[in-house]
DNA sequence: TCTTTAATGAAAACGATTATCATTAACAAA
DNA sequence: TTTGTTAATGATAATCGTTTTCATTAAAGA
């Protein structure tokens, strides 16, 4: 185990959902537990099961409402890689600006925010000139990289 | 209409099917004609109703199975847009690489294919580095811009 | 024309997600 | 602490895009 926190609930989640409003349900604690603890990318079927493990009895479109009430608030981010299942990640503290790498054989999804900067300002040249062109109005975009994995080269 | 030919067939679709030891059908005409006159990209729903005034009873699996065909074989590009619903749009001759530009409020998806000169040096530069510090084989890349287009804007 | 078998279409199956709805449990107020 | 309100839950069914199954049909080479 690499951090020195391993098993420090999410307080400070938490306390945002109570400040807009929403209860602290056993689900939700569960589901923000399992999201703090993973640095994968996982479905709603992967979270659920490992809620599971803490919370049985949660069912599954508690996962999904929860999942997607989290995305709602900015807590959560819900990406697509292209196979028809979301998947979410929790945004954590000094979370930067990232896009993804995904392996199309094991749909594992790598963060790199590495050259952001460059890309950054690419975009934000390329943003103004499109919405100028197409007469759009850009609200955001998304990157992703289709490769094969380390793990799945071998 | 704009195009000098404007009912003219897909010849050149059906040779390369033929080729390639596909048979030619009459819902794989169907299929091509449709995609042939469309400039927008269409989901396999709305492929199949167009089919369908072509074609009376061609069935959806058809058209599904037609499309995917089609999509290895390199002659359509087959893109997701977020929506879990599968866009389809012909790979026409003199084809340039392009990126796309998404409307989230109707789902229009516009091509553009301006500026890829310096968007693919950067891509080319960051792939390369992407590959060496995460240890993957880059296949390839999407790029897509979210927006609100032109009408819905009104 | 005949024969082979790829392609078809109807129907059922599938997998992710969402809607329905009666029940439960947060939590603010007393 | 108890209580009342209602947000949240979970079982179930429904939905939607897509795929599978399988008996039938029709390309196209012989």
């Amino acid at each position: 185990m690499n951090t020195n926190r391993p098993n420090r609930k999410p307080r400070r989640l938490r306390r945002m959902m109570r400040n807009r409003g929403y209860r602290m349900t056993s689900a939700r604690e569960a589901i923000l537990d399992v999201l703090s603890k993973e640095t994968k990318h996982l479905s709603a079927k992967e979270v659920y099961s490992k809620v599971l493990l803490i919370e049985p009895g949660t069912g599954l479109t508690t996962v999904y409402r929860t999942l997607e009430t989290l995305s709602e608030m900015g807590i959560v981010n819900k990406i697509e890689i292209g196979d028809k299942t979301s998947r979410y990640e929790l945004i954590r503290e000094g979370h930067r600006h990232h896009h993804h790498i995904i392996c199309t054989n094991c749909s594992k999804v790598i963060d790199y925010d590495d050259f952001m900067e460059e890309e950054q300002e690419m975009f934000c040249k390329l943003e103004k000139e499109l919405e100028k062109k197409y007469n759009v109005d850009i609200k955001g975009h998304n990157v992703q990289f289709f490769a094969i994995c380390k793990e799945c080269r071998k």
